[in-house]
RNA sequence: GGUCGCGUAGCUCAGCUGGAUAGAGCAUCUGCCUUCUAAGCAGACGGUCACAGGUUCGAAUCCUGUCGCGAUCACCA
């Protein structure tokens, strides 16, 4: 029992002795450091149970206390405020009891209780890892550890986004301008290679769309000559006549461009924007065959650009063509030739087409060693692997079963249905036309499936971004629908963004922040700063390399940890990662003094010391440290390593402040020498086990 | 536009279920390495807690509205 629930005992029971009258809460709270005492009792919400003058029960039922609890050395009151010292020797003993305790403020699982699932990462396989994801896996890592700490077995797990149309972009690129690369041939990261790839395919795409945007205007400029629209005729017709003049004038650009690719062996050409689409026409003049054979064939596979337009009801702004055109351009994404080419790789990977799923298995597995690596160097790990290659088609058969229960419904063309319009959000596809699943099918499939293959998980934390909120809320008021028992204790442990000044980072357009190189950098800055300061004679060059790395990562971590996880992060690469004040290596460095003054220590300090004064710095700290295990539960409830990373730093201020004032090993007494060797030990283990539940390290010098 | 989240010192962030005069770090300025590691310590400066109402003994915290920023509102994942 700790000195705040003793006490709150000892004045319910003053309350029924002094105003035979009971009270249900005691509200407690740090004493300020204006008024002298270590814990204060909050008199104004007693008042409402017994009316009369605040100072005066104050005064009453310190009184009381003193005379009845031995830890209450002396109080005063302030207002409403009944502030009290707790004595020495209640510090002490508490001290004595928890030294020996390796693991103090952890607790272990009790045998036959739930476990919690904690999935984080979960990346798409088509390209590199990057800050974002940093930011993922450090939570979700964290928070596992965290709620393990609590005393809950963790399952860590992931679900790896290793199929769809993504994957298929960069397959397609690596196909067909790769020339047979690999990460051996060029020595790159697998999962650079890949990403790279990624990136030829979206500046294809851009080029294919510069094109045939090129080409659009000229035939748009066509169709204003033979119909005689002059700027002030387009200027003055409406808005929807407009839209069709533009659309006709794709559509047209759209044929013209696939019979090129198709008809003339050296398309380059046409890439090359400064080649002028009309010389193009005079060198090789379409004839009516061809062009139908072109368009026929397009057909075929599409529909036609005012199609999809109509059927996309676009909202165009009533303004200039040029915005038209902007909006156009971005539909056009999605129909435009190299798009469709990625589409068809992914139906012939769904219809196992042998060569496609052997490109996609040598590409992903690439990937995946590239990934390991920066797992590694990243320090997390998972206890169960799952792809969505296995789990994509999963969920189905509970949609069947939903049907029936009539949790879902059909509707006319087929497709499946879940309405949430009672639980205030809209309705909610579960299943396409064609039967085929949507991401929310794999969803519940997959969460199904997870408590199969582990029947002790009793909840699930989804480490998500925020970006996807309504996403689970949706799934987890289906699976609650469903009827799984497990459902009410899903969660999703949503993040903020983390953003760059110039707004989200965007793969397609290289404006990320890379994992790896990221990690490399912090390591830099660290050896950089060590080899200012000089501290490290004696180390060898591989004990300072992984010193570095210690130190850089852990301010890596701590950076991104201790901020609270539902804000956004805003990161800017131009500006380093500090490394003094409220940071990871002044944590560490901490530590470090620590082991300094431990290996220095050369005497047997494990006697148990009793009776000597504390400083009020020494007091300070041991409270601090009594407040460790509840600072676990709270972070393991609010999903937050923020607070175990505040708690930390708090503790490590008051430490240092007593390591720069007070003598520890000069200490002339004894008793006292030996119980500040022993607070030092102490608070470096918290230090250790704390940050441990970070993912961070401590070193031994630095 | 609907829904959700955020808005605290010049900057980055704390502030638990409402409690005393709102706290740290960075930056700026003062001191402190002749006994344990100065990535530190001691101090100064810095606030209309976005704004306006409400709830009450008491509001940065709870409620309502307004403004600003972000996310989301796909038979994409």
């Amino acid at each position: 029992m700790n000195i705040q629930e003793v006490l709150a005992v000892k004045v319910k029971e003053a309350f029924q002795s002094l105003y035979n009258a009971s009270l249900d809460e005691v509200e407690f709270q740090a004493t300020r450091k204006d008024f002298e005492g270590d814990i204060t009792v909050v008199i104004f919400p007693m008042l409402r149970v017994k009316k009369m003058n605040p100072a005066q029960m104050g005064e009453e039922i310190g009184a009381y206390l003193m005379a009845n609890v031995d830890a209450v050395e002396r109080y005063n009151v302030v207002k409403g405020f009944l502030n009290l010292v707790i004595d020495d020797s209640y510090y002490l003993d508490f001290f004595t009891e928890v030294f020996k305790n390796n693991y103090f403020g952890h607790k272990t699982p009790k045998e036959g209780e739930k476990a919690v699932m904690v999935e984080y990462s979960s990346p798409n396989t088509n390209k590199p890892l990057h800050l974002g994801h940093i930011r993922n896996n450090l939570l979700g890592y964290s928070v596992a550890e965290i709620i393990k700490a609590s005393g809950k077995k963790v399952y860590k797990t992931q679900i790896i986004n290793d199929r769809g149309i993504h994957i298929c972009k960069s397959m397609l690129a690596w196909q067909r301008f790769g020339n047979g690369e690999t990460p051996q041939s060029t020595g790159l990261k697998g999962d650079k290679l890949v990403g790279n790839y990624y990136v030829v395919y979206n500046n294809k795409l851009k080029k294919e769309l510069k094109h045939i945007f090129n080409i659009a205007i000229k035939e748009f400029q066509e169709i204003r000559d033979k119909r005689k629209i002059n700027s002030s005729v387009l200027r003055s017709i409406d808005k929807e006549l407009k839209i069709n003049l533009i659309a006709e004038a794709y559509n047209r650009a759209l044929y013209k461009y696939l019979y090129y690719k198709r008809e003339i062996n050296d398309y380059s050409k046409i890439l090359n924007e400064s080649y002028s689409t009309r010389k193009l026409l005079e060198e090789n003049p379409l004839s009516f065959n061809s062009y139908d054979k072109a368009k026929a064939k397009f057909s075929a596979q599409n529909i036609n650009v005012l199609n999809f337009i109509e059927n996309k009801k676009i909202e165009f702004p009533n303004k200039n063509s040029k915005k038209i055109f902007g909006i156009l351009k971005k539909e056009l994404e999605l129909i435009a030739p190299i798009h469709q080419e990625a589409q068809e790789m992914l139906r012939q990977w769904e219809a196992g087409n042998p060569e496609v799923v052997a490109l996609w298995e040598q590409m992903n597995q690439w990937v995946y060693d590239g990934f390991a690596e920066t797992y590694v160097n990243l320090g997390v790990d998972f206890d169960a692997l799952y792809y969505e290659s296995d789990t994509y088609l999963l969920g189905k058969d509970f949609v069947e079963e939903g049907l029936e229960k009539g949790v879902f419904y059909k509707k006319e063309d087929g497709s499946v249905w879940c309405d949430l319009t009672d639980e205030g959000l809209d309705e909610k596809i579960v299943l396409r036309a064609d039967g085929t699943a949507v991401y929310m099918t794999q969803d519940i499939g997959t969460a199904i499936q997870r408590v199969k293959d582990y029947p002790d998980v009793g909840g699930m934390i989804y480490t998500v971004g925020n970006e996807q909120d309504y996403h689970f809320k949706v799934l987890f008021l289906i699976l609650k629908k469903l009827g799984f028992d497990w459902s009410k204790n899903l969660y999703h442990l949503s993040y903020g963004m983390v953003d760059l000044p110039s707004g989200k980072m965007k793969s397609r357009e290289g404006t990320v922040v890379d994992a790896d190189d990221l990690m490399v950098e912090m390591a830099a800055t660290a050896k950089e700063i060590s080899q200012e300061l000089g501290k490290l004679d004696g180390y060898s060059e591989t004990e300072k390399e992984a010193l570095y790395k210690i130190i850089g990562m852990g301010a890596l971590k701590y950076f991104i940890l201790k901020i609270d996880p539902k804000k956004r992060i805003l990161f800017d690469p131009k500006e380093s990662i500090d490394f003094a004040g409220n940071t990871g290596p002044f944590i560490q460095y901490t530590y470090a003094r620590i082991q300094s003054i431990l290996r220095k220590a050369d005497f047997d300090y494990s006697k148990e010391i009793g009776g000597i004064e504390l400083d009020i710095r020494e007091k300070e700290i041991l409270k601090q440290l009594q407040g460790y295990p509840d600072t676990v539960q709270l972070a393991a409830n609010n999903q937050s390593p923020a607070i175990i990373a505040n708690y930390t730093y708090d503790l490590v201020k008051l430490y240092n402040s007593f390591f720069q004032n007070i003598y520890i090993l000069g200490e002339e007494d004894e008793d006292k020498k030996i119980f500040r060797v022993q607070l030092s030990k102490k608070v470096g283990d918290t230090i250790k086990l704390a940050f441990g539940l970070l993912g961070i390290e401590v070193p031994e010098r630095m």
